[in-house]
DNA sequence: CATAGAATGTTAGAATGCTAAGTATTATCG
DNA sequence: CGATAATACTTAGCATTCTAACATTCTATG
């Protein structure tokens, strides 16, 4: 991590205080912290799955459809909690990758049904359990205690947060 | 939130029980948690910035900024945490928004010396105010001690998986 | 000094995610 | 029944981020 070293460039000497007035350094700031955990995450996450073949993209999709196949778009853009046109182009790579197959829905022409292939369902265990290892590898050295609030807490931030519509 | 619900599809009913050996419910995974809460707060952020032409993308940068003006474009990618491709984007995007000058460096010319224009210094007070603010919503009705336990544990987590190389 | 290597930035190309605007199908209502 | 609405998905276009490969400038070493 890199120090915090205050270069003055070329400001005046009797610049305003007021310019000064709000501070507010980013380890205070729980945005900051979630945003550094999260590309930590994925940065391991990414790296340990492109072994199998599997973008980062395909996880989340995957991740729904092995508890729940057969899911039309709409469904699992929601589950995934991503936008339809995000959905569809993930599909479209899953679709290229021979990790599901698109089927037009017999009662209802507008749906299509997203399904597995045997692959994808082949790599469900081994998958889960590498993502189950990552999480480990995280808490590491973190009472189990800590770990309940930590998750408490943090769930509700994202319900504080998804609650505000301005 | 959508309620968690199995279609059976047209797996085969006597399909061997090792296939659901694992199990790894997103609620329980401290990864799945991060991601959730990193995209309600950049959402929330995105929307408030945007009002004063700012994007996400830009902001990081402007923060760094604002406590050290007159980086170059390497420290600059350093404190931020991007890649340097990323950050000459970012900058390029920030110099067409007045934003910001690039001046090559006297001592060195390979450098590029980024610097605020006063335009940029005159957001800093409110858009901190405003990051404050979005901090404080999601931290609402959380106590300050799990809010502690919480920036200690998510602390600690970055640590670990930064430490991971493999 | 000349040349090899290190440091700083850039360009190119891919993946991921969004909003806005389109197409096609189904449902509703006068 | 026929016009209008709503629903499901796609396309187009933008922003953000990465890795890999390049250009430019400086430093170090013979």
């Amino acid at each position: 991590m890199p120090t915090e070293r205050l270069l003055k460039s070329g400001r005046s000497p009797k610049a305003k205080p007021s310019r000064r007035a709000v501070a507010f350094p980013p380890r205070l700031s729980s945005g900051y912290l979630v945003r550094d955990a999260h590309r930590a995450f994925q940065r391991l996450l990414e790296r340990r799955i492109a072994a199998y073949g599997v973008t980062r993209g395909q996880w989340y999709f995957l991740r729904v459809l092995w508890t729940a196949d057969g899911l039309s778009q709409r469904e699992l853009s929601t589950r995934v909690g991503m936008m339809e046109p995000t959905t569809a182009i993930a599909l479209r790579s899953m679709e290229r990758s021979q990790l599901i197959r698109r089927l037009r829905a017999d009662d209802d022409r507008r749906k299509v049904r997203v399904f597995l292939t045997a692959k994808a369902k082949r790599l469900r265990n081994e998958l889960l359990t590498l993502a189950r290892d990552i999480t480990a590898e995280a808490e590491d050295g973190i009472g189990p205690r800590d770990i309940a609030t930590f998750r408490r807490v943090i769930t509700r931030m994202i319900a504080n947060l998804d609650r505000i519509v301005d």
